[in-house]
DNA sequence: TAATTTGTTCAGTTTAATTTGAACAAATTG
DNA sequence: CAATTTGTTCAAATTAAACTGAACAAATTA
């Protein structure tokens, strides 16, 4: 029942209620700004709006969050929460919480940069280098065969010169990665 | 006419006519390849992928090329060709080269990692960054209204917490991405 | 154990991004 | 200067991504 979730979550507010669900808290101005940072930031990564949105609201948020309240607040569903809540679990960048007398999930943000970092990194970044890596194999034999039948010399040069040059840009994307993690730790 | 296009770029070919547009010389397995490879890539920097499929090509062919040909190998309309150029010079990952006698505007792909990465950067990263610092000025007004009107003393240190986390943030990315820089120059 | 709460899944819908193609302008050619 | 070539622009169509909501399962409660 909503009440409960309230009690949690609107501890020592006075509940205004202003059009929308009963007793549901409006976004505030920093919420709202703070909101909107992180949905323009995960944007920039390839992450959804509404993974942005929970996010952004669990950081400012003083308190855990369980679904509900992510739901009421940012009037997104429940089906978006739920899979959102997921990403950023498996992000690293949300955590479980325990809230006694409450058999609700509830949530906060990992709001430290390094675990963040690194979660992007191996979750986002390596698995594409990893398929990135295996196509590098086969695009050495493809360039080798046109390297051979063509029939011009300086040709098949240049397609070898491209593909060791790709090679190089996977290894120095493998150095750089974890030359990150270290200067964010 | 197409056929001068042809004696610029079918340089020494056989040309096989399977199908196709008249006179087209479709994609190798190589050129394949590396388009794929490239699209991949390059979705995941949010960019589109007919962008990655005309810097793929222009990657992986010895000559420069001219719209026309982009249009025609890689079956994309003018409109994208043009635009996808237009992203590609402006994040200085093409390079537009003079060819005696063709009126065409000729291109061929920027192969070094350090000049592409700092387009990326600059373009792509950079106005994020600034418009995010902008934001920054106006959280921590915000913060400090809410610290100040709220009645709870630890709610209000959270939020001023938050926020100057959020700057922390900022400067750390600042650093970061003349390092990267540097890493690959 | 029936009813309720909580959270997940996924088919269908909506929204956002990309691509197309036709109209256009500018440059070049005959 | 009329015709052609080359490249750009942008409204409309297409495609891809994200979101919704209803159905469901699992856990809890009465």
């Amino acid at each position: 029942m909503a009440s409960r979730a309230l009690s949690t979550s609107l501890r020592g507010r006075t509940r205004v209620d202003v059009g929308g669900e009963e007793g549901v808290v409006p976004l505030n101005a920093l919420e709202l700004e703070v909101i909107e940072l992180f949905v323009n930031g995960v944007k920039l990564l390839g992450i959804p709006k509404s993974v942005g949105e929970i996010y952004g609201l669990l950081f400012i948020s003083p308190e855990p969050l369980p679904l509900d309240e992510l739901v009421a607040r940012l009037k997104i569903s429940k089906g978006s929460a739920s899979q959102g809540l997921r990403s950023l679990r498996h992000l690293g960048a949300v955590r479980a919480v325990y809230v006694a007398g409450d058999r609700r999930d509830f949530y906060e943000a990992v709001a430290e940069l390094k675990p963040l970092a690194s979660g992007f990194i191996k979750e986002q970044l390596e698995p594409h280098l990893d398929t990135g890596g295996q196509r590098l194999v086969r695009l050495r034999e493809l360039a080798e065969d046109e390297a051979m039948q063509g029939s011009d010399r300086e040709v098949g040069e240049f397609y070898r010169d491209r593909v060791e040059r790709l090679g190089k840009w996977e290894r120095k994307a493998r150095q750089l990665l974890p030359l990150i993690r270290k200067f964010l730790g």
